[in-house]
DNA sequence: GTCTATATAAAGATAGAC
DNA sequence: GTCTATCTTTATATAGAC
């Protein structure tokens, strides 16, 4: 009933939050670097904390990996304003979502969860909603206010926004999550998500 | 200059191959299904073989990840007729690039080259050009001749191919990789083909 | 709650017999 | 070339002092 409660509950002093921070911070970057096999002597240092420490806070390994995932839910998102100007809109949200998209925090993050999502399909599940789920439930709306509006041909919400995803990401997005390809600048992404939005005009609006 | 050289050689003898063989499959079997930090006891037992044999003939845990993704350069992809029907070569070529890419042996080594990919960039590298670098390959061309033929707007070749498969994945794949969704059936997929078909001319073709 | 030091198990890799 | 038995390192997790 009170603020939050962990498994074991370490935080109670100000410095004891300090030292969770710590190990939050460092648990995701290590884990994002070495993927889950990282050890735990590793996290600890990373952090400048003793092992043990570690262990008061979160309790196990999967106790910190859970802790760590949980951080992504709380994520926000630019939204979509259903009066604007359709291409502008688009444009707008898709240069703001590719940004998030080809950040190396999530890439970290999402190719963690892919690897470990048999074993922790939830957390997979949260790390999912809270970046291309959370885009593609925006979306969704709005598009159905596009159609209502007759902007948009009378087709399937989920369906459009699906394709709206799929040609913004584009086949970078993958090659980029393999590890083929660098993450695109500003400028790229700019012009990406212009792309995304001719083509999406084209086959989605009235003509 | 003979067949194939492999680090160490240790399959001379057909009892040697058979050998051989069997600790592939379980590596693939087993790096699948617990990521690269399976043990090689696991292997071993799941080849049914000692664990001496399996360092004989690759050498160390490495150097059988690289004899198990290597495994995926020969695999083929169906092709495409630049003289045949616009729509039906993409619906063929889709159905059959579909299938390869939920295939469930796909997506276990995708998800390991990508949970890898800064560790073994070269095999990562690999496994993309045998999976989604060679569908993107083999569709470029065609897109080439049918903007030559005049089908296709003068677009660039590239990115009409580039879209193409984006709009076949979908946000379906992508869930797919999470674990949030299971693979589509043969019919489901025949939609989604049908569906991103129907979009991709509505967008590029000449109207 | 945090540290140092340690228990215990499991990993990758190898020695030596056949 | 293949097995059994073993070496060495490193991992997760814990005990006990402050």
């Amino acid at each position: 009933m009170s603020e939050q409660d962990e498994i074991p509950r370490a935080a109670a002093t100000p410095r004891g939050r300090r030292k969770r921070e710590a190990i939050l911070a460092a648990g995701l970057k290590v884990f994002m670097a070495e993927g889950y096999a990282a050890s735990m002597d590793r996290v600890a240092a990373g952090a400048g904390v003793a092992k043990q420490t570690l262990y008061s806070h979160f309790g196990s390994k999967e106790g910190l990996l859970r802790a760590v995932s949980d951080r992504f839910k709380h994520d926000t998102l630019r939204g979509l304003d259903p009066a604007g100007d359709l291409g502008a809109e688009l444009l707008a949200f898709g240069d703001h979502m590719m940004r998030k998209l080809f950040d190396p925090e999530t890439l970290g993050i999402q190719r963690l969860m892919i690897a470990q999502a048999d074993a922790f399909p939830d957390l997979a599940r949260i790390v999912y909603a809270a970046g291309p789920g959370r885009v593609r439930e925006a979306l969704v709306e709005f598009m159905r206010s596009k159609v209502e509006q007759g902007e948009l041909r009378p087709v399937d919400p989920d369906e459009a926004a699906e394709d709206f995803v799929a040609l913004l990401q584009g086949g970078r997005r993958q090659r980029y999550l393999f590890g083929i390809e660098r993450a695109p600048d500003a400028g790229e992404i700019r012009r990406m998500a212009q792309r995304a939005v001719a083509v999406f005009r084209r086959a989605y609006t009235v003509s």
